[in-house]
DNA sequence: GTCCGTCTAT
């Protein structure tokens, strides 16, 4: 089953030829077995059980009470499970049909084994089963899952181009869909435009894909550019699609239109659902109105839209978010009262607001409450406590935590090692940093400009700056591009070793680069520069600065007005400051 | 009986 490199999903293609489409020969199954499935199964115990039963009858029942029943475990998260019961069918030689490879191929493609889906592709062949629409749908979203972009779109082109199948409507949808949630909201809408000149002219899907990643991109002109569209074809409107607007809105703080929206939606017969609700609660709470959020919330109550643990949730992170910790709790409690279980997300939210208050202790308990729950800690979680614990300066107890988490927890992900190094970095714990840097660097663990970023600080705030060059210079040969925070950070180390020449070539190199440096990094050169005493210079950067409409923070300008102190001849430049940084 | 779209945490 391993090993299926891009080019060999090619391989299976040309067994897709229209022959073997064509000599497709219906395996029906018996009729005349009456099990009712969904009332039966509640558990994976139960479905194998009626399994085992069902393969014992004489005559066997249909092939579809088969697929109802795999149905009915993917949609219980068993899939492992519907593989084996597939084999067993297999080895007791039951006869199979199309729907139900299509369900194996699901199975394989949400438990992320891709490879595998494919490897079902020659029992097609074998059995004459004709590869439909439904097979390359269901493939080309497990690629997407497992963030096979290109092959994804390697294989619908594939069979657009050789007439493999017709693509339908949700064959766009899965690939718009595949391409709109990892960014390339572009290719989407091209998509979009190239449906309405083809046959599969785009539907409401179609539109409510792209107008989601619009308003995610915060592009809403264009997202109600294309609701107008939509009006216009004669495309009627649902809740997903307002459901969209309306995020995008409230994440945008535009409440009059959030408003107008609304009201659209219920002249249309459209009524808000509870995922519309949370979407204008949490809004109000990002912006730190959560009264206003609990007065939503009572109202959604009183229209009989019961809040969802989602909800409680989206209020609980508003409360964490403005400090109020014991009214975020209040909300825990007030949910566990109304029957709705806490999930990882509560916990995570409430040990998060804890770490920004730090009250580690409280943190740490409730972490420890999360596994009497029967729930485990996600990564999100392990990465707030650990940057909780940091934060304040318990270091054995982040090393355990981690510890911990790298034995028995979830896989660390890049924010856990950059969380680990930073902190390791920061309490001049540099030869554990390194080794552990050097660790995930040869196990070519996935890394980004961030990741490489808090290296950098930690090298060049431990006095390792010709470290941290080699590392910088390393940069561009692993393929990733500096940003204003990397340059940042190098600017920084020059200066803290007052090696000016060097922060100013810096300077310079990240402006050529197109990354333009930004008020912090003008903050840090100017510092540089009046902590050596080079004032002329320094004049230089300031009025670059205040040319691109930067200002002093409070700890420049103190500093300045210590070097003034001390310095008058300083005051030469002070009428630019004054007329252009209000210090 | 199989495949597509809206909400929460670092």
């Amino acid at each position: 089953m391993r090993g299926f490199s891009p080019c060999k999903y090619n391989n299976y293609i040309p067994f897709l030829s229209s022959s073997i489409i064509r000599c497709y020969s219906s395996v029906k199954g018996k009729i005349g077995v009456h099990i009712n499935v969904e009332n039966e199964v509640k558990c994976l115990d139960d479905a194998v059980s009626l399994f085992n039963r069902m393969v014992r009858m004489n005559p066997l029942p249909s092939v579809t009470l088969f697929c109802k029943l795999y149905k009915i475990m993917i949609d219980m998260k068993h899939y492992s499970s519907v593989v084996s019961l597939f084999q067993e069918m297999r080895k007791l030689r039951i006869p199979i049909n199309d729907f139900m490879l299509n369900i194996l191929i699901n199975s394989y493609c949400l438990m992320h084994c891709v490879d595998c889906a494919f490897s079902v592709l020659p029992i097609y062949m074998k059995t004459g089963i004709p590869l439909d629409v439904v097979t390359f749908n269901t493939l080309l979203r497990g690629l997407f899952a497992q963030n096979k972009i290109r092959d994804a779109v390697e294989l619908f082109k594939k069979v657009v181009r050789e007439n493999i199948c017709e693509p339908n409507q949700v064959m766009y949808a899965t690939v718009m869909n595949g391409l709109s949630k990892r960014g390339h909201t572009q290719k989407t809408i091209s998509l979009l435009r190239l449906m309405e000149q083809g046959n599969t002219k785009p539907n409401i899907y179609s539109y409510a894909i792209v107008i989601d990643a619009l308003c995610k991109d915060g592009n809403l002109d264009g997202a109600i550019n294309l609701l107008n569209e939509m009006k216009q074809k004669g495309i009627p409107q649902d809740r997903f699609i307002y459901g969209s607007l309306i995020d995008g809105l409230c994440k945008l703080g535009q409440w009059e239109k959030v408003r107008t929206f609304f009201s659209e939606m219920v002249n249309l017969n459209i009524y808000p659902d509870v995922y519309i609700f949370t979407m204008v609660i949490d809004g109000l709470c990002k912006e730190g109105k959560v009264e206003a959020a609990e007065e939503v919330m009572e109202h959604m109550i009183k229209k009989g839209v019961e809040p969802n643990i989602i909800t409680y949730n989206v209020i609980m992170d508003g409360y964490c978010l403005r400090g109020q910790l014991v009214r975020a709790r209040r909300i825990f409690d007030i949910m566990i009262d109304k029957c709705i279980e806490p999930d990882i997300f509560s916990y995570s939210i409430l040990i998060n607001g804890y770490c920004k208050k730090k009250k580690l202790a409280k943190a740490m308990q409730l972490l420890g409450e999360i596994s009497q729950r029967g729930l485990k800690p996600s990564t999100v979680t392990y990465n707030t406590i650990l940057h909780g614990l940091f934060e304040v300066g318990r270091i054995g107890d982040a090393k355990r935590v981690y510890a911990e988490m790298l034995y028995a927890g979830p896989k660390p992900d890049i924010c856990t090692h950059s969380t680990v190094l930073d902190g390791y970095f920061r309490y001049g714990l540099v030869e554990e940093a390194m080794s552990l840097f050097n660790k995930l660097e040869r196990k070519r663990e996935n890394t980004n400009i961030g990741f490489y970023t808090v290296v950098l600080n930690g090298l060049c705030k431990n006095g390792k700056l010709d470290e941290a060059h080699s590392v910088f210079e390393k940069l561009s040969l692993i393929g990733l591009t500096p940003d204003v925070r990397t340059y940042t950070t190098m600017i920084t180390g020059f200066c803290l070793q007052g090696l000016l020449d060097e922060a100013k070539r810096m300077l310079r190199k990240m402006e050529d680069n197109g990354c333009p440096p930004n008020n912090v990094t003008y903050r840090v050169i100017v510092q540089g520069f009046l902590r050596c005493s080079k004032f002329s210079e320094m004049e230089t950067f300031m009025k670059e600065m205040a040319d691109r409409g930067f200002s002093f923070d409070a700890s420049t300008a103190e500093l300045l007005v210590n070097i003034v102190r001390e310095n008058p001849s300083v005051l030469d430049i002070i009428p630019e400051l004054h007329s252009k940084n209000k210090y």
